[in-house]
DNA sequence: CTAAGATATGAATCGATATTCATATTTTGA
DNA sequence: TCAAAATATGAATATCGATTCATATCTTAG
């Protein structure tokens, strides 16, 4: 019993740690951290100032915790996608799926890292930028390698460096769905990956 | 002489003018608008923090003058080299050329925007970020005219639509100069444009 | 049921900094 | 050279908001 009162118990904080951490980040992808006071976390988890305190020693933690939390969701999201798949197209296909769904099921985090992905708040510490920067490299590296295994397996043609076209390959996925988030209307997401891939599978040169 | 030296006059107020926004933009691109101090943008530009005042009635509005001021530099800049050229191809050309080069003789700028692109301070007032966002779907526009037009031309082949080439060729050449920005060693920026435009130009797939 | 311990509360504190304005300095025109 | 007029100065003001902590409330265990 007591054991069990104590998970409860531990539940519980967890659901009110929970709790904070959403308000926290649907008021910062609103306003920006700068423009969130701790107060309107606390109103809007119904706590008061000083509980949230009681859950992260600062503001900027609490912020720090947010923006963890999502990278680490997305990443999983991501690797288990290329897991899934075989040949390097259904590998790239994969990913832009998993991205678009993610990017769709967490749009005020995507709003949170358009309004501010590098900046201002990241720097309060060095550290997070650092880390942010390290861990999409490496995520791009884990895309390179894609188009790494898919020239060797001479399914691509080395048209530029393996890196480089991960680079263009992500960026544009992240732009498409940038306009997507900002214009729903004028520039839907496509929903067939296909359509963004056949930009870089077919020659836009026309040598008819 | 009163009227030249009422023109000297101006050109000093000018030129101050001026040595207050380069302070700001130095100081802002290295720690973000809510990291710096109208006292730190006095002492670097050498006055005192009243001074600032008769040029900018707020620290915003300083900004806004900075961001603005240089968003028309690149503007034209583009602008231009898009117009120096008959081509389509050429003209894409001559646009990654120009933004490369007004990238990296701007770059205190470029951090600037990387790190609060659309955020924190934009959010100050509502304002600057519309104003920011629909200059850069003209800016768009305006790559999606040569795209439609070589498609026209039947120098293209339109494997999609072209403003979804321009928002993939745009946001390709940012990454490749964000990277080259923060890493300029391992990813330095390609000087030929063609290096870029073959990603676009030839197919990936290998289809021997 | 009760007291010790745990937890929540939010008014008060404290630091930071944008902005003002009384004063000092410089420039102008006679 | 001199006194308006214009301009520059920076100490003082005013506001905002993160963080603290004395107090109130709730939980637990005996």
């Amino acid at each position: 019993m007591t054991t069990r009162n104590l998970s409860r118990k531990e539940r519980e904080k967890q659901r009110q740690r929970q709790d904070i951490i959403d308000a926290g980040l649907e008021l910062f992808s609103e306003k920006g951290y700068h423009n969130v006071a701790m107060q309107e976390i606390a109103e809007k988890a119904e706590f008061a100032v000083g509980t949230i305190y009681n859950f992260f020693p600062t503001k900027a933690d609490l912020y720090e915790t947010i923006v963890r939390q999502k990278i680490d969701l997305f990443e999983q999201a991501f690797e288990k996608a290329i897991q899934t798949a075989t040949d390097e197209i259904d590998q790239l296909r994969n990913y832009i799926r998993a991205k678009s769904e993610t990017f769709r099921s967490n749009i005020s985090f995507v709003r949170l890292m358009v309004a501010e992905s590098r900046g201002v708040s990241f720097s309060i510490k060095g550290g997070l930028t650092r880390e942010m920067r390290n861990r999409y490299y490496r995520f791009l590296e884990r895309i390179a390698c894609i188009f790494e295994n898919g020239i060797r397996h001479k399914r691509f043609k080395p048209i530029a460096s393996a890196f480089q076209l991960a680079a263009a390959l992500d960026s544009t996925v992240n732009t498409f769905l940038l306009l997507w988030v900002e214009m729903p209307g004028i520039h839907p997401f496509p929903e067939d990956p296909d359509i963004i891939l056949n930009i870089f599978f077919h020659s836009l040169l026309d040598t008819t």
